[in-house]
DNA sequence: TTACTTTACGAACGGTCGTGCTATTTGTCA
DNA sequence: TGACAAATAGCACGACCGTTCGTAAAGTAA
């Protein structure tokens, strides 16, 4: 329950803004009280990144297991990906994502978690690729690396249009994108 | 000097780091002395903010009009894009950026100078590439809009890779990516 | 019922936050 | 030189920060 309110704050108003005074208040805990369960703000943020990571490999990836190998899975999990702050109540943006911006530049183990996370979130889209590859619906010699960093970089702009410039056609064209980044590594030398 | 301060600080932690008791250590004057000049924190937010754009005006798009109207100064804003950070003296990443992910839910007037910035930002890509098509580098009929998206969320993977990820090849990327992307444009119907 | 652990609370700490006052210095122009 | 404006400093305020400590309630097992 502490946890599902630390990543609705999170969302809301960044990790900056997840201090033990307002998540006390919001979970209705006093402040020692709350403070008790993680020891240190820095273990509450941490549990809540980990939590969040955890949230988003249940949303994103573990649906898209049900999808057949190959294209379908991979179109499937970018399909999971952008809607998934909305299928997790998470209704103010990824938490994940502003976590990245605010610690890119400051080391600990927020930063490494994150990391981690990242690392993970890469390494998994580059074996549905991979997929993709090995059943034919990818050219052999595809840089699957390549593709994922693209498609993480739909995904940022996706954020950034619907979040910030509250564009109604951001969904629309983050999928144009995605269509054309596969026909296009389909139809490579 | 103290707008140049502030643009260092919100690099570095963020624009919820700039307040107004570190940004007076950072200069040397006092609080009550660095305070008289705006009058409110939001206010030295804002102008931090319009600076941070005006720097980015000067250092990604004014000197690609010196580069032939058409591809080559798409290419050059693109370029300059990548390395306006490091070219404006903000060694730890875009503070428009991460304000844009700080403060994407939060109304007021620090969000609508962000959203003016990344607007103009977009209005000005348009345009270059609206120039490319007249020159016949692009097919009549490209979506100039949908170009300019797929190029903010390149270098937003590019951030990403290379802030959080430390990735020394996300230079690379990002440029195969925007290579691919042109050339894709190129050949559609 | 008794002993013990878990969980939560209230109060207080030193510190920083933004902001408002009142001086005091500095610069400018007559 | 003197008057006046601009810039800066000093100090205090209420609020919130993370954290600590002592204590009371609740749950659990004997």
């Amino acid at each position: 329950m502490i946890l599902d309110a630390a990543l609705a704050q999170a969302s809301e108003s960044g990790f900056e803004s997840l201090t033990i005074g307002t998540l006390a208040a919001r979970t209705g805990l006093s402040k020692s009280g709350l403070f008790a369960h993680f020891g240190s703000r820095e273990e509450l943020q941490i549990a809540a990144i980990d939590r969040a990571a955890n949230l988003f490999a249940e949303t994103v990836f573990a649906p898209a297991l049900q999808a057949r190998r190959g294209l379908p899975r991979v179109r499937a999990i970018f399909e999971h990906w952008l809607q998934w702050t909305d299928d997790s109540g998470l209704a103010y943006g990824c938490p994940l994502h502003a976590a990245a911006i605010e610690f890119d530049d400051k080391p600990g183990p927020i930063r490494e978690h994150l990391v981690a996370h990242f690392d993970r979130l890469q390494r998994n889209l580059e074996r549905a690729l991979t997929l993709a590859i090995e059943e034919g619906q990818l050219p052999v010699g595809t840089d699957a690396a390549q593709l994922a960093f693209e498609a993480l970089g739909i995904v940022f702009a996706y954020y950034h249009s619907t979040r910030l410039l509250r564009r109604a056609d951001a969904a629309t064209r983050a999928r144009t994108a995605f269509d054309r980044l596969l026909s296009a590594a389909g139809t490579a030398a």
